[in-house]
DNA sequence: TGCCGCAAGTTTACCGGTAACGTAGCCAAA
DNA sequence: TTTGGCTACGTTACCGGTAAACTTGCGGCA
């Protein structure tokens, strides 16, 4: 194993009979050469195989990086996957890489990814969610390079938010099971106690329910991950201690489509004797044989926009601080 | 905007009395200092709020990086979701940092990838694929580090592989739909020309049908990304073109969830008039009204070795070359 | 008493790139 | 002829950590 690639700038600078200084302005695009030092150099470069090293970069002038990390809490779930894409699509087409973190909707664990993140002096950082540990919020004010919060909104970012208010869809999405005609509601939710924004969206759904003056009829709160699996023994558990639903708002779509799906291996008739909500838009959702009645969430353009913001800011552009996104309730079949 | 943490080794070397490389062998649990050294360099570094440079330590002891890279065709599909927290779940736990790409399944965007990553001057690097194009095998070649090539198995690994036969699942799936007394049968493709994985699981299914005697009926190749629509209208104009058939190989589980609520919006029973088959293995398929018959895949722990061998390598533990996971037919009920 | 060996440090020399600054050469305007 | 400005470079210092070599103090032992 030979570490170490083959050629850096010195290497390149004897080979033209140039200096280091000025093979380094030729390969960075700069000015200060002529047109045939620059071919020369190039052409070496490409006949050593030369490839810049970041690190010395990132090392010696200390505001030159390229990295950006984005810490999500959970990768195997669809939406934030769509998030990471639009990231991912966005920064590398503007020249960065993407370290990732996975938080588990845990503070600790995203303090500890921090941690390391930072410890490579990233250029910006994209965090999820409104809710930090006080040491993340230290980091974030000490290491000084732009921050942006995404997916749960808040007015007070630590320095940029991307976002939609997650009480705001669960309040929408309980008004419309109100208009409806819906009267004993249900929430299966996951995750307990974990997942702040799914916590946010029963709120909205409580209050929205509360205000109609029909409030939520029962709620199971599972420990599980929000998957196909904890939607269908979710809507089990739930029917078997409060007959007579006759609407259920679920964590998200997976669950929703789980919960459908016990709901028909059950004989009711959905919507007639059960309606069915979910949240989050994956496309499952409208392929079903019953479209699904969800509220769709612009994941890829959160990821995009929190990618150009930070890189914006980078450039000293003028950038907005809190950017919301909307959000689309989609009335399906199943309400 | 205060760019650049507060403390270095030299500040905290300053403030407890010693010098910077005793500072150094303390924070990385070295050895040849006192306790005594130990717990003051050790509450000044805490006080001080220190975090260690790696960007300084990878670039001055080459061969001191942290950072593993991984690339996967699509970031938003479930299989490499989970793929990725596997990967990243392991290294985290390890003490690396995952640096990802997508490759969109084209060989030059992977190049372009590898070419960002390695002026990061990474430990490893884990691609997804065996074919990769002549500047890649050169560039890592070259760079010298772990190698680990995932999802499709190769015999003779640039360094390292842990995958499967594609063109296994494909025929194994195939002999499988002929014992349940299917004859008919046709395919529904994706992203044609592009995923050479797709297209050795269709390889292998139109051998498998072929030695049978009954050689694929029809073949729908999509230009789409394989998704739950694609599925849906792949198996529409498949019907149209080649009405009669009795069982399709579908692309991926996505597709043939897309393609089973086609059939039953169409009418057809299925399995009685219809097999439908898919491949990966994800959650929903089989929470289904219908269990779908599948393949599963094991993803996660795909990514967990593929992390593990790779930091065996680096510690210079003895690896096995080539890891061959085990793959599952899954029958359902909709063959 | 003198020597040895070890623990506990210190010193020095890098790593590869970039910023900041220096300078030689040339041309045009004064 | 001098001066100033511009182009096209060269030189130096430095980033923060680490490896390796070197030093120092001290206890044990012949």
């Amino acid at each position: 194993m030979t570490r170490k690639p083959k050629a850096n700038l010195e290497d390149i600078a004897r080979e033209t009979g140039v200096s280091k200084m000025t093979v380094s302005r030729v390969l960075r695009g700069g000015s200060g050469f002529s047109d045939d030092t620059r071919t020369r150099v190039l052409q070496v470069a490409e006949r050593l195989g030369y490839i810049p090293n970041r690190l010395a970069a990132a090392f010696g002038a200390d505001q030159a990086s390229t990295l950006v990390g984005i810490c999500v809490p959970r990768l195997t779930s669809g939406l934030f996957a769509h998030v990471l894409d639009g990231v991912d699509r966005a920064l590398t087409r503007l020249g960065y890489q993407v370290m990732i973190g996975c938080n588990n909707h845990s503070s600790e664990d995203e303090e500890a990814w921090l941690r390391q993140l930072i410890s490579w002096r990233p250029a910006g950082v994209i965090l999820s969610g409104r809710h930090h540990s006080p040491g993340t919020v230290d980091l974030l004010r000490n290491a000084g390079m732009p921050v942006v919060e995404i997916w749960e909104l808040t007015t007070t970012p630590i320095d940029m938010a991307v976002g939609f208010s997650h009480f705001d869809c669960g309040a929408e999405m309980g008004q419309f099971l109100i208009r409806r005609g819906r009267r004993r509601i249900g929430v299966v939710g996951a995750m307990a106690g974990q997942d702040e924004m799914g916590r946010a969206r029963r709120d909205g759904v409580e209050r929205a329910l509360a205000q109609a003056g029909h409030p939520v009829a029962a709620a199971e709160l599972l420990l599980d991950t929000p998957g196909f699996y904890a939607g269908y023994y979710g809507l089990e558990t739930l029917l078997s201690r409060a007959p007579g639903l006759d609407a259920v708002y679920f964590h998200n779509d997976e669950m929703a489509i789980g919960g459908l799906a016990y709901a028909q291996a059950r004989g009711l008739r959905v919507p007639e004797d059960l309606a069915i909500a979910g949240w989050g838009g994956m496309e499952a959702a409208s392929v079903l044989p019953l479209r699904l009645t969800t509220t769709v969430v612009p994941t890829t353009a959160i990821g995009k926009q929190a990618a150009e913001g930070l890189v914006a800011r980078l450039r000293g552009e003028p950038v907005q601080d809190v950017v919301a996104v909307p959000t689309r309730l989609v009335p399906g079949q199943t309400v």
